[in-house]
DNA sequence: TTGTACGCGTTATCAT
DNA sequence: ATGATAACGCGTACAA
């Protein structure tokens, strides 16, 4: 029967029409919504389910001129993917808010060159409205193809010197570290060390820069051990190198609850206990703060409010809503518990 | 000056070949690769520089009727997704995969009602040529969708009663289970006990499962301590309950690292030694398993490889080669470490 | 209320 | 080697 459809085809407004009796401009109508004939919806409705027929996205985009869906892109480097709960949390903030919106959130994962180039081809090609970024950095090569490309974009994190008119979204690290130090500071403690970690990134520095501040002209750069990652196990490494630089240290701030929880490790090897010998503070709120015994007094990171923000700022651009391209900071509230 | 092509509207294919000189057709040809005179492919080149072309998508998608991208969708609740390490893995394992082949990955998030509606449509849109789903379990209603749609389709993990015809990869629970338990007895343990997380998925009990087999007639159902979830904090509770049932238990099964470092706890507040009084082993072989003191002995689960085999097989339904429906189970080998 | 016809931006076939 | 031209599947303005 060479005359019959392949079933293989998948049927479209066409074949429904056909099935239907009816011309495809009102297919579409019953679809789309629009004056239409109770019994005209009726037979296409019937026609519909009996074709299977499934509308075609590509061609919806392609004359609706835009795809209903924001890119989410995370520019971080694999471990921090796999380890970071606050990436995890900042997506299904930003999942949240798009799904009200009836958008489809589209997660972007950039691990390799490759990668990069093949992304940057997808957010040109139409595939979404707009853009979240997490975490990028001045010289991303993506931030470059967004720029050139004016689509829709917000920032979550607070990259220096990025470009300007692109909102962001983010926290005061700065202010925070500052204020959990002073507070750690107002505990008595007076010969008090950092764990640093990714120190190279803006909100590894600038936590540096906080503890600095509260200290004053107390700091002394010997007592800030630098590590490369915000991980368990070098927390433990940085808190022996920190009670090797000055046995009697009495307060730690450490870069994030992870790096808290692992100096607690150390500390216990060298039979210190904690708050009694020294009080440790960390810094996120993660699960890390309520697994270590005694629990972490740290800083609370908003991290799905985070996600949400980013994902309102891109669908009010979207909605052609001008949004003051300055960024907005989220507030870290201190959240004291018994470590320090 | 009315007559301006105003500068919001994205250059095209037209514009490149009027500014160039040419048809369109040739311009298409520069860019997906055939016969050009050099001096036309230069004057193209320097006309898309000056015009800033880009491909639109849809539009291609449309004509070519593929997408080259594939979905990644997890099925997971909430807490998982944001705990589980080997998801992540298994994400970036797949990613890599398919950026070989030159496929974008897109990552979709089910976390709600809503959410699980809005991505069948986007899969059945024509957005992706094919999907890995993670997870799944046989009443999720993305199943039928799919099942329905036809499309080249990959499950990681191993539910039972799952579409034939529908290939999976995963691992082999019960065997996995039961081969770390014989390894745990063949220390000298007599009282065994188990923490058993998520009983209500497959995973989760072929692992009980696997636990009973090792231990035969041994077998004592009371010994099997239930929670939810695979997490630190229920790892404590859960030992408790198997130290109240058992006071002189020695050995211990924890259906995950996390459960069993959390299980740890539990010990060390009892005056237990590990491996001294109780051995005790995990079950993953994720970070927290280098994290405790002493480290755990522990299943290794071969995550990336997880997600690389199932990119695979997707890339090979694409390519019209067919693959046996039945699915593949990757070894995982026992690692020994202190704890047991 | 319904049908007709055009356009969305590309690729691909067929002449030239 | 290049230029017309016909799809791809859909939405919609306009006519009926």
């Amino acid at each position: 029967m060479p005359l019959s459809r392949p079933s293989s085809r998948r049927a479209t407004v066409h074949d429904v029409a056909a099935a239907a009796g009816v011309s495809r401009g009102t297919v579409s109508r019953v679809i789309n919504g629009g004056y239409v004939s109770p019994q005209a919806r009726a037979a296409i409705e019937a026609a519909i389910a009996q074709v299977g027929y499934v509308p075609n996205t590509a061609a919806r985009n392609l004359v609706r001129q835009r795809s209903q869906a924001v890119g989410f892109v995370v520019l971080e480097p694999h471990m921090l993917f796999l380890e970071d709960p606050n990436i995890g949390a900042i997506m299904l903030g930003a999942n949240a808010a798009l799904s009200d919106a009836d958008y489809q959130m589209v997660n972007l994962v950039v691990d390799s060159e490759r990668d990069t180039e093949r992304v940057s081809r997808y957010l040109s090609g139409g595939f979404v409205d707009g853009v979240i970024i997490v975490s990028a950095r001045t010289h991303d090569p993506i931030i470059r193809v967004l720029a050139q490309l004016a689509i829709p974009a917000t920032y979550v994190g607070h990259p220096r010197d990025i470009d300007p008119g692109i909102p962001f979204v983010g926290i005061d690290n700065v202010g925070s570290a500052r204020l959990i130090t002073e507070r750690l500071m107002a505990t008595g403690r007076r010969r008090i060390g950092m764990i640093a970690a990714a120190v190279d990134r803006d909100s590894g520095a600038d936590r540096v820069t906080g503890f600095q501040q509260a200290l004053g002209r107390r700091f002394r750069p010997e007592m800030v051990a630098e590590v490369p990652l915000y991980d368990y196990s070098w927390g433990t490494k940085g808190m022996r190198v920190l009670l090797e630089r000055d046995p009697d240290i009495d307060g730690v701030f450490a870069g994030s609850d992870a790096l808290a929880a692992g100096a607690l490790e150390a500390l216990r090897d060298a039979g210190l206990a904690v708050p009694r010998d020294v009080g440790i503070v960390g810094f996120d709120d993660s699960s890390w703060a309520l697994r270590t015994q005694p629990h972490l007094s740290t800083v609370h990171q908003p991290a799905t409010d985070l996600g949400a923000r980013a994902a309102d700022l891109v669908l009010r651009q979207l909605r052609g809503d001008d949004v003051d391209a300055g960024g907005v900071l989220l507030p870290t509230p201190v959240v004291w518990r018994g470590s320090a």
